[in-house]
DNA sequence: AATAATTTGTTGCATTTGCAACAATATTAT
DNA sequence: ATAATATTGTTGCAAATGCAACAAATTATT
């Protein structure tokens, strides 16, 4: 797959949606400590993922969160000293493994969390158009899926 | 702007574009180990940088790899252990700065490194058609444009 | 039946990253 | 002239990440 014609790996599109992402986490850090937020923007994509795959265990959900298992045990660790989640044991193709749920709490935060960073988005500047953006997402979805088959993940 | 009409976070084009991007650095990160490269991906991605803006400063460097300047600053120091670079005292607007350059070695371990990366992308499979890649390539430009202004950098 | 391999989660450690504070120097304000 | 502010780079520390090794339990192999 030819991804740049240009002899600099700067310049390639890997290396352009790698300083994209980063412009990414750094405007939702900052808008999570603007507004004050409960949590950290990995702890909320965290908890979104559980919600949308209720009763899923540690791993799968290392597996979509792409970090490694020590990393998600962690950030499930803090997710339910604050009482966003509660963890039992269950069994999965016979394997004792480690399940969670949100708590009444942890659904009340995701979701004030999720009304108050949609509103401060919405106040950015379009500097797409509509129509670019579902172009966008379309594209990225489709390099996205390319790439998941190119890389071993060892979760 | 909207970007997701989606109630939830990872389903946005932020969630998207931040974990294809970290397929890019698993994937790179990958090939480099693979091919027994004597420099990490961020090395390597700072050397085409210097090698692009030859004797920049630390902190104008800084922006374009979007580091801080502490973690700029120990990434220069092993690449001048390895004897990919030289720094030396300059001024710029009247200020003490340093300014580096490749050196010899730097730089066949530069063309040497890019070489080998592109012969070994080259190979993927071709998951986007050529269109499609400069069409994602033309509107993550103006994405990243965009979120540039929105982002403070403090660097 | 005994051993080896696999799955899931945890612990520990080395590396990386982010941030605040500092030193040194130059510019601006009072 | 003195004090305050700004620029550049470094040091140090806390937090996050990545990875190897381990424990416990199940399945597969011999």
């Amino acid at each position: 797959m030819k991804i740049a014609q240009d002899k600099h790996y700067i310049n390639s599109l890997y290396y352009k949606i790698e300083q994209t992402a980063k412009y990414c986490r750094y405007l939702g850090n900052q808008v999570f400590q603007k507004l004050n937020m409960p949590l950290s923007l990995e702890e909320f994509a965290t908890l979104d993922t559980i919600s949308l795959y209720d009763e899923i265990c540690q791993r799968d959900l290392a597996k979509l969160i792409l970090k490694d298992r020590p990393s998600t045990g962690r950030i499930l660790n803090t997710l339910e000293d604050k009482n966003y989640i509660t963890r039992f044991a269950d069994t999965k193709n016979n394997r004792l493994v480690r399940k969670m749920k949100l708590t009444k709490e942890g659904k009340t935060v995701l979701e004030r969390a999720t009304k108050l960073l949609k509103e401060y988005m919405n106040n950015l500047p379009e500097f797409l158009s509509q129509a670019d953006i579902e172009q966008l997402e379309a594209s990225i979805i489709k390099f996205k899926q390319g790439l998941e088959k190119e890389v071993e993940m060892n979760i």
